[in-house]
DNA sequence: GCTTACATTAAGCTGCGCCTTAATGATTGA
DNA sequence: TCAATCATTAAGGCGCAGCTTAATGTAAGC
């Protein structure tokens, strides 16, 4: 009597605005929306929708429907993902999210050749400013996240560790010299990556011997770009601080050199969490194992 | 992509011998079964059934995907209940199994009453000679017992006491006497039920003063059916064991007497059982509404 | 008062999912 | 060897779920 496309029909619409919206985001017609919400509701003699002046809202029938179709669609996916884990095939739509920056950069050439070595991938990289607040839209499967992380009950793996570095460019090492000491810092031109809540112009340093002192810059400029900000370095603007997976390649070929070397800023661990509704696919296990191999080289 | 029918119809196949008796059951024709069985294979792109010689069997990836199934399925029913139940509708299929006597006499009438209330609802009636037996069959809802039960994990309410007696007719006992100490038992002619384990030829009596002794009975007459030997008890036959909602009109009557009337059998309670996976649904709670009140009040 | 967006009803069309029949081949047991 | 059962392929048909268009009614914003 119930059948998944019903259980997917009522998911969508309780997720639009209105019907018309609804039957737009399903390609339809209105009239399509309005007759088989009725039938459903016929068929499960309840009513399931409110449809009131502008916008619809669900009845708390409508609402523990879509709470138990949630859980039953769930399943079906990832039984169907289960299966062609089984079959050994690497297919299906693959859903990652990464920060900008780290994600522009790393992570889509990665999937890139991840998804041409299996023709059946169908993969979306969505960059975000802020990938761990998008951890409860549920809509993707490997998010990636740079640095600290706050406890979550979700399945995380380390793909490579991350050193955090201050650095500058050589012109400007010449033309202003470099502080020896943590609190030489304030004189000089200081850029920072100012994102969300991090607190970026404290510098918990750690030095020889295991010293430790927190230094508070006060930032020339800021972006919450960190590639503009190593841009801005290389064009010797002053000193900032960026991950060593960004900044490694300039360092060896010295066009930025490492400020206070023997200071270290705490490590920002590049890892990947897996969504746990659809972690047990073969293509989200394999792509992680790649990225693994892939990033943990660079 | 994979469908509530698709399931439907692969649990089909896994509880048939071949192909041709699924289509059988289903009441389809053979290439029917075999052409959808194809398609999701074909879907799935993994084999789901190996038909050999004969019989078929599931493959590993077969039984798995019917295993889930049948939790995926489960759910779906349930939901479908649960709707139902919130919108207080008694409807939908009722299955209960009851023991053969009991069931017949005092389930069957309360089970047509309840029907005949609920026009929607479609009520079937099993009785079986060892329904705690069937419990792991899952294609039941409610299930009677009558007597003790092994620890299961399963919800039981207790429907009615029952107690047990001896009882005799009242030309056997004007013909006979009757005993008036358990030892005297031995002289009289004794039937019994005869049922699957249960040692029926040891009563264990409670007396006066609760002293407790063993009677070992040697049967002349036997049946696993307790209405005959009822009726055999009124035809004047001899001394049975009977459960107290099976003769307790007799005795009003004064058709059958009881015998050693201040000793007693452990009580053999009756209650309903519920299949935790379609315990949700109204139909259900109220069936066991109404068994309580009117089995408790006969 | 006009326009715009939304919901709904009615009526008709259509693709295709799922079935059927027909024919073939394989296997088994009498 | 024949009869019976089963599985499969091919070809064709049918029902109906689910769509469309068309028309009507309603509420809201300018």
């Amino acid at each position: 009597m119930i059948d998944v496309s019903d259980l997917r029909f009522l998911t969508a619409l309780s997720a639009a605005p209105s019907l018309a919206a609804a039957a737009r985001a399903l390609n339809v017609t209105p009239p399509a929306v309005s007759q088989r919400l009725s039938l459903l509701e016929d068929r499960l003699r309840l009513r399931l929708i409110e449809r009131g002046r502008g916008n619809l809202w669900l009845t708390a029938e409508g609402a523990y429907f879509v709470e138990r179709a949630k859980g039953i669609l769930d399943n079906v996916e990832s039984l169907k993902d289960e299966m062609s884990a089984r079959a050994g095939r690497v297919e299906g739509p693959l859903h990652v999210i990464a920060p900008f920056g780290f994600g522009r950069l790393r992570v889509a050439p990665v999937l890139a050749r991840f998804g041409n070595e299996n023709p059946e991938l169908r993969p979306t990289l969505s960059l975000s400013e802020d990938p761990v607040n998008t951890i409860n839209s549920g809509l993707w499967d490997v998010l990636i996240h740079v640095g600290r992380l706050p406890h979550l009950r979700i399945t995380q793996r380390k793909l490579a560790s991350n050193r955090r570095f201050l650095v500058a460019s050589v012109s400007y090492a010449r033309q202003c010299g470099l502080p020896q000491r943590p609190q030489d810092v304030s004189v000089h031109r200081v850029g920072v990556v100012r994102e969300n809540r991090a607190d970026a112009t404290l510098w918990p340093l750690t030095g020889p011997g295991g010293i430790e002192t927190s230094l508070r810059v006060q930032p020339v400029y800021a972006c919450n770009d960190g590639e503009v900000l190593r841009a801005w370095a290389l064009d010797g603007f002053g000193i900032v601080e960026r991950s060593e997976w960004s900044v490694s390649g300039d360092l060896a070929e010295g066009k930025l050199v490492r400020v206070l070397p023997d200071w270290s800023l705490p490590d920002a661990d590049i890892v990947a969490l897996l969504n746990p509704a659809t972690v047990r696919s073969l293509r989200i296990s394999k792509f992680v194992d790649r990225l693994a191999t892939d990033i943990g080289n660079t």
